[in-house]
DNA sequence: GGATGTGAAGTAGTTCACAGCC
DNA sequence: GGCTGTGAACTACTTCACATCC
């Protein structure tokens, strides 16, 4: 009964991408000990005004304390809730190379719900060696059906792994490889490029966009070091 | 005189995001040996309309050709032109683990413009080696006074880096930590953090937002296999 | 004919300002 | 007093529809 069906709302598209960034903050918070925050501080910090944290939050459902912030552990679970962490993923990763193993052995990309299946490769040196607690297997071996499928191949390798995966019957792929891929409709393909990360920081450079400069997406986090004015 | 102060035109920060998406996607075209794409076939392949398409290519000036679409050299050329890849970026990339090895010997992490000028870490058994044609310096020596500087360590030593870099007068990070750091106004910090990217994923995935869904930051990319209606 | 480029209309997201509650 | 939550105003972005030009 504590957290019932948040996922009737529907929440907007750039709330739904602060909404890790708030999260990350909080866990920050609480990891340091305090047991509150309040929408100004939660702005600050992920480059957002006050306002926006709190339209955002109050698209949870109303859970703040009016005049002395959120608690932190309801923020965090309210988050998890609104964002389906209480649902389990299946994820497999194919291409085990520098990136495949950074994912893999980061403690921050599985996040809570999320849960790693199978490692895939096609280099014969890298299969049969364990990762992560995995074993990795060819790409020729059976995928079984997961959630989700994280593609860290080159460019070149990244089509076909595509269709394999739709073959598997997953239908919301991660691609990391710099390389548009071709799917049925009804699977989703998300893609993440550190080279447009990149481009899209210099190109604030470049226009003096810099300091406050809008980068907006994924959060442009700058905090001064005199966070608020009193007066 | 052919790209003269394109810098004047502001453009917006939904424009900036998807124009190295549309770069991209003239790359893959230009190797096919293509030589014109039009506003329909970019939109399709990136994930949103052709009028947006449009409205993103007559804020670079107009260049296209009415009824013949875009010269696909001259696409790549205008959109460079207008991200900044004309200037020069010294990068320096902080912490050779896994991550950073995989953005430096990435073919596509160093668009055109971008230079490699130093590694960093602080493991021992790394500093002296040589990766991706520069030998891994300790954290203690010196930093160059270089454009951006890219954060990939850990998060637990992400505010240190981030320091050392402002000191050396660097005014740009790209943070690939999952830590939120603070720096002094004037600095502009862009996140990347691969766990929110799956959860944007997952959160589509449980609304059903899933096929077409709107992931655009980084865009959706959905291709049907049956591109255009004829009629 | 066919695709660009753009005023005009529509939609979505943000910010203001303040009522409501602790 | 202080901070949340939200109608109302505003701003920004997208989409429509079509004049324009090759």
């Amino acid at each position: 009964m504590a957290t019932p069906r948040l996922r009737s709302k529907k929440l907007s598209e750039p709330t739904i991408a602060r909404l890790p960034v708030y999260q990350r903050i909080a866990e920050g918070w609480s990891q340091r000990g305090e047991t509150k925050i309040d929408s100004q501080q939660i702005g600050e910090l992920a480059g957002v005004t006050a306002t926006t944290v709190r339209r955002d939050l109050a698209g949870l459902g109303s859970f703040g304390t009016r005049g002395a912030g959120y608690d932190v552990s309801v923020l965090i679970e309210r988050i998890a809730g609104a964002l389906g962490h209480d649902r389990h993923y299946d994820v497999v990763v194919v291409g085990i190379g520098n990136l495949g193993h950074a994912l893999v052995n980061s403690s921050s990309f599985l996040i809570r719900g999320a849960r790693l299946v199978a490692l895939y490769d096609n280099d014969p040196a890298m299969i049969g060696t364990e990762v992560a607690g995995h074993v990795v297997k060819a790409l020729s071996d059976p995928i079984p059906p997961a959630t989700v499928g994280v593609i860290c191949t080159p460019a070149s390798a990244a089509q076909e792994v595509a269709d394999r995966l739709v073959d598997a019957d997953i239908h919301a792929i991660l691609n990391f490889a710099p390389q548009v891929v071709t799917v049925p409709l009804g699977t989703a393909v998300h893609y993440v490029d550190f080279s447009i990360e990149l481009q899209i920081l210099m190109y604030h450079l470049n226009n003096g966009t810099g300091p406050l400069g809008g980068g907006l997406l994924h959060s442009l986090g700058i905090a001064s070091t005199n966070p608020l004015r009193g007066s």
